[in-house]
RNA sequence: GGCCCCAUCGUCUAGUGGUCUAGGACGUCACCCUUUCAAGGUGAAGACAUGGGUUCGAGUCCCAUUGGGGUCACCA
């Protein structure tokens, strides 16, 4: 990159709802970029759309982008040199310049209503010919235009776009890319509310903006002729281009959506929305990490790093031009990764909240010491509330039925006597430590003809009312003597009853 | 349909003309470890879409075909 100007890049989503995931790479793409450069990111909100603006989605927005880390160096909330960062509050520079744009002959009011656009798409397409406004305003007389401004008619301002020639657009990942002239539309700039359309807005904003690098979602690669006409007629140094590939939906239709996301094979439902990464208890170390691996690759056959190295490593260069079907199975194995790297306490604190919002009353020493005891067994935060939730909650909840207590190869009868007898030996063990009760439960295994097997897994699920959980002494340790022999206890009389 | 982009295991990818009988990862399967479940260890199956060129030599370059995706708004 011969380019001196120093890096300014920014994200530009539209507050017209909940983020979408892909958004979330096309921001840490942008991000990385940034970073990797000294330079800065910048958050602007395109809600030039007043039908479209959802209230509250810019505060989701930004929050979601805290929550991931992306921390933006200006934005609406934090301000900036080249403020506001809100397009609604810049409208009158766009309107400045879509009235230069007319005035030197670059762009023009156009009168026809919706319904004339219609029509005209309609008769076009029973001639078989291609759809497309029919540049009917393009060459009005003064006179002409006089007369529909007398009507009371607010015109639209249209581009005029070249009729001859072809544009020869440059991006980084793909290289040249040739189009028709011929072949583009006269697109709206301003709307004939006042409002400007995305490609007058964000040319007119990068260049104020002073933004070095444009990287967006590649669904705008075909609108990029336009993009670098109307360049060319303000005159402005253009940013560089980057049009990054989309995700795909992993059941194979389309680009990644809410609607057709669907389920994985084991049933899991598609995670789209950045919030719903947020809330399915994955970490943001984890969803970033992620992301960094689709379209991109750090080159060493790695692919659990930190962020700290990507930043370092990232480079346009490595970014793969074809789309992917985001591979959503690779998730569960990396937040794992990085769950099992967390140390003691801070992954204790970020369990905390999964089990509050559970309703269940958090003792910060049993969590600290639970939370080692489930460091490899859980996917993801959530898990910990079907795997350990039993550590945390006011009243002990036995196995459904007695048949659960009851080991392979046994019956009611002598799993009742293996358990009294485990009550008697674990009531003697002279330290309540989970070495002591190991070795106790081993001996009583052997004497009775047991595998360990069936007598720890009937105690496992007296104890935790579980088939699956935590490594039994080491729990029963936690829980202490005197619970643990009520629970015991408990399913020997529970499964006596069946007898 | 027009235009544009893309094409290596099921999926994400490495691969920038010879080191490719194509490497890694997830997933899957098997075995080991093992008190359940995980984690961990070992191993297996699994891909250059097709057809033409160019070249001494092509996964790598060119063309076509096929397939996939995007886009054709007073939405971004």
């Amino acid at each position: 990159m011969t380019d001196a100007r120093p890096v300014r890049v920014r994200f530009a989503p539209s507050p017209t709802g909940p983020l979408h995931i892909g958004g979330v790479r096309t921001a840490l793409f942008n991000w990385l970029f940034a970073r990797h450069h000294q330079g800065k990111f910048i958050l602007r909100l395109e809600d030039t759309d007043q039908k479209r603006t959802v209230p509250g989605s810019a505060e989701q927005l930004m929050g979601a982008l805290r929550w991931f880390g992306l921390d933006y160096d200006e934005g609406p909330d934090i301000g900036g040199p080249y403020g506001p960062y809100v397009q609604s509050q810049r409208v009158d520079l766009y309107q400045q310049w879509a009235q230069w744009l007319v005035e030197h002959d670059y762009a023009y009011p156009c009168y026809c209503t919706p319904e004339r656009l219609k029509q005209v798409n309609e008769e076009k397409e029973k001639r078989g010919e291609q759809s497309g406004y029919d540049r009917h305003c393009r060459n009005l007389t003064a006179e002409q235009r006089a007369a529909r401004e007398a009507e009371g008619i607010t015109p639209v301002v249209r581009f005029k776009m070249p009729l001859e020639g072809e544009t020869v657009v440059h991006d980084l990942i793909r290289g040249q890319v040739t189009f028709e002239n011929a072949l583009q539309q006269d697109a709206v700039l301003l709307k004939s509310d006042g409002f400007p359309t995305y490609a007058l807005a964000h040319v007119v904003d990068d260049h104020f903006m002073v933004i070095s690098h444009v990287m967006r979602s590649n669904e705008w690669l075909p609108s990029l002729p336009l993009h670098w006409q109307l360049w060319d007629a303000v005159g402005w140094e253009r940013p560089q281009f980057a049009h990054l590939p989309v995700l795909l939906n992993p059941n194979g239709k389309g680009k990644l959506s809410k609607r057709h996301a669907g389920f994985t094979q084991d049933g899991k439902q598609v995670l789209v929305l950045a919030k719903e990464f947020m809330d399915a208890g994955y970490l943001p170390e984890a969803v970033v990490n992620f992301l960094t691996n689709i379209g991109w690759s750090i080159g060493d056959d790695s692919e659990f790093f930190p962020v700290s190295k990507t930043i370092e490593l990232f480079d346009l260069a490595r970014v793969n031009p074809a789309d992917s079907v985001y591979p959503i199975e690779k998730l569960d194995w990396l937040n794992g990764m990085w769950i099992r790297s967390l140390e003691n306490d801070d992954l204790a604190r970020r369990l905390r909240p999964v089990l509050e919002a559970a309703g269940l009353e958090v003792n910060t020493d049993v969590l600290l010491k639970v939370t080692p005891l489930v460091q490899t067994r859980i996917k993801t935060l959530n898990d910990i509330v079907d795997m350990a939730g039993f550590f945390f909650r006011e009243e002990f909840q036995p196995a459904a039925s007695p048949d659960e207590v009851i080991q392979k190869k046994m019956d009611a009868e002598s799993t009742r006597d293996a358990l009294e007898l485990a009550y008697d030996h674990l009531a003697v063990v002279s330290t309540w430590t989970h070495e002591n009760l190991e070795a106790a439960m081993r001996a009583l295994a052997e004497e009775l003809g047991l595998k360990v097997g069936q007598l720890f897994g009937s105690l496992r699920v007296a104890v935790t009312g579980q088939q699956v959980s935590p490594p039994l002494f080491e729990t029963m340790e936690i829980i202490g003597r005197e619970e643990s022999l009520r629970r015991v206890k408990l399913a020997a009389d529970q499964v006596a009853a069946v007898e």
